[in-house]
DNA sequence: TCACCACATGAAAGCGCTTCCTACGCCCTC
DNA sequence: GAGGGCGTAGGAAGCGCTTTCATGTGGTGA
């Protein structure tokens, strides 16, 4: 491809459809037909266009096509936030299915804005279908949207009437963690995160719950915020009573990161003195030393997958709501304690 | 905020300015400047059209606006790949800064795609300006995409002629950073890197260098992909021989990440047998153990000011190239030696 | 009282594309 | 040889908005 075709006499990026039709000999019903296949145009007809379209560096006008053809190509993706390795992997996996589906992708980071919904609101209309991450906005912006008649794929969020959703299943994850955690004969377990907050710490709190329960074990809850400084904070109070939990079961890996800080603050060797487990398996969890035992979440295909549902709804494949569960992995380390 | 306005009578997503024109007895053209405030409207008329507005559910078509008014109200930004903590924050960054100017974000990701500079030009046209992050295409396309009249920023790249640059200046780090090894009484200091490759590296090396150099000492360089798999690999490399190298300098914190595991693997005790630094403090950074002294990067700055520069030329505020250089911190942990 | 002007507003012309509808050949068939 | 069908292509009507240009109104100064 020439870099950049400059045929004197006309304003650059101002090449319209009228202009290759001209070149070409054609109506801009054919230049049309010719570049979309949309209807069948002779083959020598096709050449004389095609090579006008080279010619000219001809390239639609994304505005123009988008209005005619009430399209935009286009699929929005609206985080709580992108810090965070999460997120960011789920990013990548969607942007990379959508582009492979000819779509662009539009992103909106809702955490620290005045008015979430208004923001989300505005996206939807540049966009043919749209992923919402997490806890962005309420329900009704979502039926509302979904009403719409505006292709919705909910992910990591509790279902929504008539939405489809993906998630990543961690009950099963959570009650092996529970039964490994039993197996390294630990008694007294405490869980630090908030059930009632989001059902995905719902699902990790009942799933260790059910696993440790097989062995007898009934553990604690202590609610915590999903920050390394909320880890250290809640995990200092825990550790300081004498009667102390030997494991402190985390909803992430932010706040086991921050209770290892907390137990070697006074002095416990943790893996040994006491067990400590996340979730996600961020990067920093297999640095950590003692290396952190966490759950893996397939993020990238969680992203990728939303992509894909998310175009059967826009090109109306579908038409019934899918809800997908992903299996996450126990992934066992050091922290915990020896393996056995 | 009414949840959704539903006369009966039209359909959902389809009031266009017409229908609120007709309900408040106006003309199509003073809905426009009632909303956009384009010309002066008399209040009586202005209260009038806003109801309308309100009561319809009105909200105006991007795709319509952007075809009449020659705008996107929209920003690029290109990436090699967002995985690993750095792009992301650089998003955040950008995403922030861009909507508060009231411009919605379309990402690219141009790793492992067939054609990046067609996917970069594809974005282009739906865009008023793009900001490229790192070696996502090849400098003619820039230039091309520049001439085509388009607002484009480099980021953490090398300069392109009048196209805007922002970068985190590292010199300065590496330099200190090279002092503070050698104020350790390390001397045989390997660098782990390939500055040929990105002008990133070479300058990290340039500084780390002239810092050494201060001190009579002559660092080597070993060439280094930005993984942590060659971290380790390299690091293995040099630590088999004899006459091992006691200051390992990573261009990156995940191939110091991979050197540490390397080191340990032969029982070296890392920040006493051997000193290791990185650079991007990214998370596991100052969670490995011993944590690693690396260099702290502006990463979300660098994004909102990437998203700053960029709305300059866009709304024409400055018409001339700006360079901007981000100062970055050294920050020292255990992984380099005890603190003297 | 009349001409003039600022102000407010509407009609209409695009912006660049898709697509419906129509028209033109041409070949085939009766 | 005339009628019908098919393959191809063009004209023109929108898609929903912004903006120019023209018009109408009331107020001002002479």
């Amino acid at each position: 491809m020439k870099a950049l075709p400059t045929p004197s006499g006309h304003e650059l990026g101002t090449v319209t459809i009228y202009d290759v039709a001209a070149r070409a000999g054609v109506g801009i019903a054919t230049v049309s037909r010719a570049l979309n296949g949309s209807a069948p145009v002779a083959e020598a007809t096709r050449a004389r266009v095609l090579a006008a379209v080279e010619e000219l560096g001809f390239r639609p006008s994304h505005a123009g096509t988008s209005l005619a053809a009430r399209t935009h190509a286009a699929n929005g993706i609206v985080f709580p936030d992108l810090s965070g390795p999460y997120y960011a992997e789920v990013l990548l996996g969607y942007e990379e299915s959508a582009s492979r589906l000819g779509r662009s992708v539009l992103v909106l980071a809702t955490h620290g804005r005045p008015d979430p919904a208004a923001a989300v609101r505005d996206l939807a209309g540049r966009v043919d279908g749209i992923v919402l991450l997490g806890r962005t906005v309420p329900d009704h912006v979502i039926e509302e949207l979904s009403a719409f008649g505006l292709p919705v794929v909910v992910v990591a969020r509790p279902e929504v009437d008539g939405v489809d959703s993906i998630r990543a299943d961690g009950l099963d994850a959570a009650r092996a963690l529970g039964e490994h955690l039993a197996g390294h004969g630990l008694r007294k377990i405490a869980f630090l995160g908030s059930p009632e907050e989001s059902p995905d710490v719902a699902e990790r709190w009942r799933g260790v719950r059910e696993g440790l329960g097989a062995h007898g074990i009934e553990p604690t809850v202590t609610p915590c915020l999903f920050d390394e400084e909320s880890g250290t904070r809640v995990a200092a109070g825990l550790l300081a009573v004498r009667e102390r939990p030997d494991a402190l079961v985390c909803a992430n890996d932010e706040i086991a990161l921050g209770a290892i800080v907390a137990a070697e603050e006074i002095g416990l060797r943790v893996g040994r003195d006491i067990a400590i487990t996340g979730w996600d398996d961020v990067m920093a969890a297999r640095h950590a030393r003692p290396a952190l035992t966490t759950v893996r979440q397939p993020m990238r295909t969680l992203g990728a997958l939303a992509a894909e549902v998310l175009d059967e709804r826009i090109t109306k494949e579908r038409t019934t709501p899918r809800h997908e569960s992903l299996a996450t992995d126990l992934v066992v380390r050091d922290s915990c304690g020896l393996h056995p």
